[in-house]
DNA sequence: CAACTGGTTCAGCATCTCAT
DNA sequence: ATGAGATGCTGAACCAGTTG
């Protein structure tokens, strides 16, 4: 049995088992709100969703990977699993991922860290303001996200010698959502991606604020913006149909709402004080 | 709608405080 | 004086909003 979104597409029950799982959050439980009374799932939740289906299990604590699932049939190699979650703005943009539509992912959001490592680079924040070396900045700051996944590598392997973490199968899953509509409600799709981006990314500075990449199959195309002065944002964008793995689009089911009385006096019906 | 900025939460760490 | 718990700050993670 392999793993779905790892090593191959989820079957159509494994998409169903995930719109039902997605589907549970509405009832009251999610971490969103999301208009009359209804909740959704947050990354917290979506994390366990993805951890439960797959096997493996949630970090929930702000590391590099999210999620970790054991090889099916070795369980002592694991792969990570870095999880995004973006409602798309567009109404109609979920429908375009099947064409040219691209995937949108905030990869991090720590100046201080990229700071770092251009500064051993003999890179300055004046470099930037004044707009030079904009491709040998752009190398570093994928250089540096490289490194943290060796570094969750080396931590892991250090914590459980006798398990190795590949990272050439862990992954980026990104779920992608539209916003309510009418009569339809949220979409969702869910793609992956490996871990490492693209050779021969060119970097150009666009404004005052953001050095870009773009996409090396499409040289019109915005692959990577970097926020440097702002909040360090690292956003990446890869081609929807390019991913590795994706799942259907599914929509989600509308449970009853349980609030959080009814359901403790469902578990402890006669505990519960009236 | 692309380009940018903001808000919230929480872990991790440093510093403070106060009873012993 | 000391050390354990309280307090506070920073940065990293998230999602989403605003602007031209």
């Amino acid at each position: 049995m392999s793993i779905p979104y790892i090593e191959r597409n989820p079957t159509n029950d494994e998409v169903l088992q995930m719109q039902l799982a997605f589907s549970t959050f509405c009832d009251g439980s999610g971490q969103e709100r999301d208009g009359n009374g209804m909740t959704r799932a947050g990354w917290r939740d979506i994390e366990r969703i993805f951890a439960e289906i797959l096997g493996g299990k949630a970090n929930e604590n702000k590391h590099i990977f999210d999620v970790l699932v054991p090889d099916s049939d070795n369980e002592d190699i694991i792969y990570g699993i870095s999880l995004k979650s973006k409602q798309i703005s567009r109404a109609s943009a979920i429908e375009d991922l099947e064409e040219e539509g691209r995937v949108h992912m905030e990869i991090a959001n720590s100046p201080a860290k990229f700071w770092a490592e251009l500064t051993k680079a003999g890179i300055s924040e004046s470099d930037f303001r004044s707009k030079n070396k904009a491709s040998e900045i752009g190398q570093i700051l994928l250089k540096t996200i490289d490194s943290w996944h060796l570094e969750a590598k080396t931590a892991f392997e250090t914590q459980n010698p006798d398990k190795r973490l590949d990272l050439n199968k862990s992954v980026y899953i990104t779920v992608s959502y539209s916003p309510f509509r009418d009569g339809i409600g949220r979409l969702y799709q869910a793609h992956s991606f490996p871990l490492t981006f693209p050779e021969n990314i060119k970097w150009s500075y666009i404004s005052d604020r953001c050095l870009r990449g773009m996409d090396p199959t499409d040289e019109n195309k915005t692959l990577i913006d970097w926020y440097g002065l702002s909040g360090g944002q690292f956003k990446y964008y890869p081609k929807a149909n390019t991913a590795n793995y994706k799942s259907a689009r599914f929509s989600l089911l509308e449970p009853e709402i349980i609030s959080i009385v009814e359901k403790a006096k469902t578990y402890w019906p006669e505990k519960w004080p009236e």
